[in-house]
DNA sequence: TTTTGTTTTAAACGTGTGTTTAAAACCAGA
DNA sequence: TCTGGTTTTAAACACACGTTTAAAACAAAA
């Protein structure tokens, strides 16, 4: 195989590790000798550990963030002033986390696996880097999804908000533990665009269900 | 305050910081020093740290799983055969864990917390220990889950399933985080039961969500 | 008071970590 | 071919970790 680029190869194989071992857990090591590259390559390429997980998150973010925000304007102009649907905004979501890596259809679980992690471990440093960096697109979602279910209250989104976050991270996170488990348990061999597909409804149903009491 | 015993002491300190911290981010010397023992307690006591995390969670799960069990049998003879709800089945759950420790209604959140980086970290031992102590009456819950949704297939429900404990899981385990920022944003103080009534309609809409094509 | 078993303690051990260093290798442009 | 800047390399650094050891402190029974 060709020597690929060093930063390219750390990367590559920073991103499997952290997803399958977690962040603490993953050495520079671990991911040196995975990429074949020497071990002080990580700190001249990017500085530090910390850096490298940042940059992990940023090389699929970034081009994923470009194009969500293009399809949010174009499904923006495409209402005209309508309220916009839940499902679809859903949907829109999963339709540019697919295109984000045609070639590599598994990544976004890997990455929603990082994206747990990132939560789920210390890493403050990730989150505010995240904020940073993104925060202003979450927002303009957020927006849409707010003039979609105009009949909650804000407290009862913000919940639900979060526990479909919830389902769609361990779910994707443990995608490939859950995949082989249910080809296991049922005997039929499933990917992860199924799973997402099986997501929305469930997400769907459950953000517009009626309020208790 | 009295000189606890020292064990005990270790499990409460330990307990705390796995969930701010997760596992491999907290060391002995972190556990010891808060719970004020020697550092070699720890291994006296549990032999090692892996067995220490183990204990943590056998210290919660041990005596829920014995009130979920007499719950699940009230519930069976009060059902007397008619077909189970899955609204109750889901309170029964959250009453079960409310029970568990009274005087601490938080703590389920922090329980929830390791349980999310028991999934989310390495830790292949805990999710072994995990199986062989608790799978069986997790495996009659699952059955009466089941039953509750007969119109379901076995996939959908499999997945169903992992939808759900997502959604709870990632909720719980951030629940001191997001009742903060619920706080902040809307104005109204949270706490973590109402995060559960919350949770058990938009669960229940979600699994019952009809099938999507 | 002496004895026996348990618990606590300080100190050290070996190992793995992230990072730094300074020399070597490389590779275009003059 | 020489030169100057970039990249790669092997080696070392300082530090934190989990664990072990053997002595000390303690408590209860004889």
């Amino acid at each position: 195989m060709p020597p690929k680029n060093t930063a390219i190869s750390i990367l590559d194989a920073a991103e499997e590790l952290f997803a399958e071992k977690g962040f603490a857990e993953t050495s520079l090591r671990n991911i040196t000798t995975r990429a074949g590259v020497n071990l002080a390559a990580v700190n001249y390429h990017f500085g530090s550990k910390k850096e490298l997980i940042q940059a992990v998150f940023a090389r699929f973010l970034t081009p994923f963030c470009e194009e969500l925000e293009s399809e949010l304007v174009s499904y923006k102009q495409q209402l005209n002033g309508a309220r916009p649907d839940l499902s679809v905004l859903l949907t829109l979501l999963a339709r540019t986390a697919g295109k984000a890596d045609p070639e590599n259809p598994g990544r976004i679980a890997i990455f929603m696996r990082l994206l747990g992690l990132a939560y789920s471990q210390g890493q403050g440093h990730l989150r505010k880097f995240l904020r940073n960096e993104y925060g202003t697109l979450f927002g303009s979602y957020m927006q849409l999804v707010t003039e979609a279910t105009p009949e909650l209250s804000e407290e009862e989104r913000f919940w639900r908000i979060h526990f479909m976050l919830g389902a769609t991270v361990f779910t994707l996170s443990g995608a490939e533990a859950l995949t082989a488990m249910a080809e296991y348990d049922l005997g039929k061999p499933t990917d992860v665009s199924q799973v997402v597909q099986r997501l929305i409804p469930f997400l769907s149903a459950g953000f517009q269900a009626p309020h208790q009491q």
